[in-house]
DNA sequence: CCTCGGCATGCAAGCGCTTGCAGTCGAGGC
DNA sequence: GCCTCGACTGCAAGCGCTTGCATGCCGAGG
């Protein structure tokens, strides 16, 4: 009657059987626990092979306390960045022999629902928290959850991480403008009303107002926007930036995808790009190459690799100490940068 | 002892004990099943509430017989198309209390580990079986393994699943193209050693031979190229075409990232799109709207939520019949498309 | 006043594994 | 020849829930 189980499926009892031993020899042989003699396993391994015998997970989960399974946090799986890092995790923590369960903090509620009743409790042995727009406050209601966790893109103390340096990117970025020349180069960021004080936006801010000082350049508020991280987010900051009365001779964007949003509705206002409107983003998008976006590129599936080999060791037998990592990032150049137009004025 | 797990969390034994009832009312109670006085609920949901209890789903499966857990079952997380898919199914189902766990098909072995040991057995109640690369026959061993299964992108039959009409789409694009006045239009499109006859490539194909036929066009095999439904794949492709001693003046690539990866390439070659070149896609991506690429235009979110509603449906009570739906498409013209340069003076 | 049908609740048997502990057996040591 | 020790293997007690069945209670009908 059970709906979505056809006939039923052998269970470890039918192996044992089978095999002329115990379930627990069973268990033993074919998990490689030691203390089983060698004529013994290839019984047991042979008659789960001819019987097709799958372990039950759910049993197994329950009697070990372990169930096998990472959880992997993110904002949203739908936007490049985080499916870029599920593929990361996923292969390294699949290899491994563990399920990975996707946690979004999309939908209503969003992140406070994520606080107030965190959904991977009992669900997962381990959990890589990837990009999350969460304070220190907030992280600590997560880990008192008790789940190993190992923080990517964001750094919080005593949590196992690794990042990417996002001021030194901005810096990087922004420093590619003004060694450009140009003066007057805005900000499209993230959200401006981030209640958990998100650091990557942050930290780029900061970033990009370090490249601005070092040129000797001071910061306009009126040249910083936010953009949402997506596509929309960026056009729409472009909109703004083209409507003021001295707009930018170039943009930095904290994302590609914002990147690419903004240098469309420039072409569109008729503003080329770059010969009057530089642009550059942060992330190397697939897309990026494609567009000939400029960009600050930062390897996504490699750090989702490296998240979940540091889980990994964090959750077997001799875990070493928590420790924070910080990835590489690179000045990609490619056709949306350039010197500002020699005579600063209209645009035809 | 256990790794990540903090203090023991309280079972249903401890709410039992503070509601002063037993632990099978909890659970009738907490499950909102009939026959529990109203008192007796309000009681035990405010031990729970006050104890923090969790329900452990492990348990609850084993007991239970149910994971409420569904597997969504894709290529690979990371492209654009099946992240989207992934949005839809989670909305959906996890408003419904279930887990969404992925499973793709990438790595080594790919689509034939995944024939030969279905990771998602044991695990899932049901399957959204979305895009996959597998005929008929590999979808039997699918379902072999008796879980409830729907089908997205692709039908089978007596599964319940939901598709666009492949060929329809490719009608509809390049009758766009020949509408315009082309003659000569390439295709690029799936694998061609694509071993299981995936029928979406196979159909869209089609298309694009009945609309040629429909204006009266010869098909010429030199035109319809390989792209592997990836940016660098629409790229090489068009390499391809651009290399031949006539090439095409319109170009319909099976999805947005091949016709994007296209683009890039003719632009990049001194090519001019729309004017000397123009290209349409299927699936109207998200930055699709941005580089202004005409396209077929699908609802993928929409389809994932709907696949997951079929689904549940499915999983339900009174399951209906399994049915096949099909969703639907929409041209949308942007700005790769036009008519084709005039050799006998149409239009400068 | 006694009985019967329903509703609310409790009992206890699992679900399929894992694992601490006990037992078996053969070989080596005294 | 008996005891000790080690390598294997089995026993059985759970892991935390769900659920069929039994039980107790109450009002209504006979």
């Amino acid at each position: 009657m059970a709906t979505g189980s056809g006939q039923d499926s052998p269970t470890i009892n039918d192996v044992a059987r089978r095999a002329d031993v115990s379930v627990a020899t069973v268990s033993r042989a074919l998990r490689g626990l030691p203390n089983v003699a060698p004529s013994t396993r290839a019984r047991v391994v042979e008659a789960a092979a001819t019987l097709e015998y799958v372990i039950d997970p759910t049993a197994s989960r329950l009697a070990g306390g372990r169930s096998h399974t990472v959880g992997l946090v993110v904002p949203m799986l739908g936007q490049w960045f985080h499916s870029q890092i599920f593929t990361g995790v996923e292969g390294v923590v699949g290899a491994a022999g563990y399920d990975v369960l996707p946690f979004t903090m999309s939908g209503p509620g969003g992140v406070a629902r994520f606080i107030d009743s965190p959904p991977f409790r009992k669900r997962v042995d381990g959990l890589v928290v990837a990009d999350a727009p969460l304070g220190n406050e907030q992280f600590e209601v997560v880990m008192a959850a008790g789940v190993t966790t190992v923080t990517l893109g964001v750094l919080v103390d005593g949590v196992a991480g690794l990042a990417v340096d996002n001021t030194a990117a901005a810096r990087l970025a922004v420093g590619h403008l003004t060694g450009l020349g140009h003066t007057r180069i805005a900000l499209i960021g993230g959200v401006d009303d981030d209640p958990f004080r998100f650091s990557v936006p942050v930290d780029r801010f900061r970033g990009y107002q370090e490249a601005l000082k070092a040129a000797e350049l001071t910061y306009d508020p009126e040249l910083a926007v936010p953009g949402n991280f997506s596509l929309d987010g960026g056009a729409e900051a472009m909109h703004r930036l083209l409507a003021l009365s001295d707009p930018p001779t170039a943009v930095f964007a904290c994302s590609d995808e914002m990147a690419i949003g903004a240098m469309q509705v420039a072409r569109d206002a008729g503003v080329r790009v770059p010969e009057e409107m530089s642009i550059i983003g942060i992330d190397d998008h697939d897309v990026s190459e494609y567009v000939g976006l400029t960009t600050i590129r930062q390897d996504v599936v490699g750090q989702g690799e490296r998240a979940a080999t540091l889980l990994l060791e964090q959750l077997g037998p001799d875990a070493p100490a928590p420790t924070h990592e910080i990835h590489p990032i690179r000045l990609v150049v490619r056709r949306t940068t350039g010197a500002p137009a020699p005579h600063t004025g209209k645009r035809g």
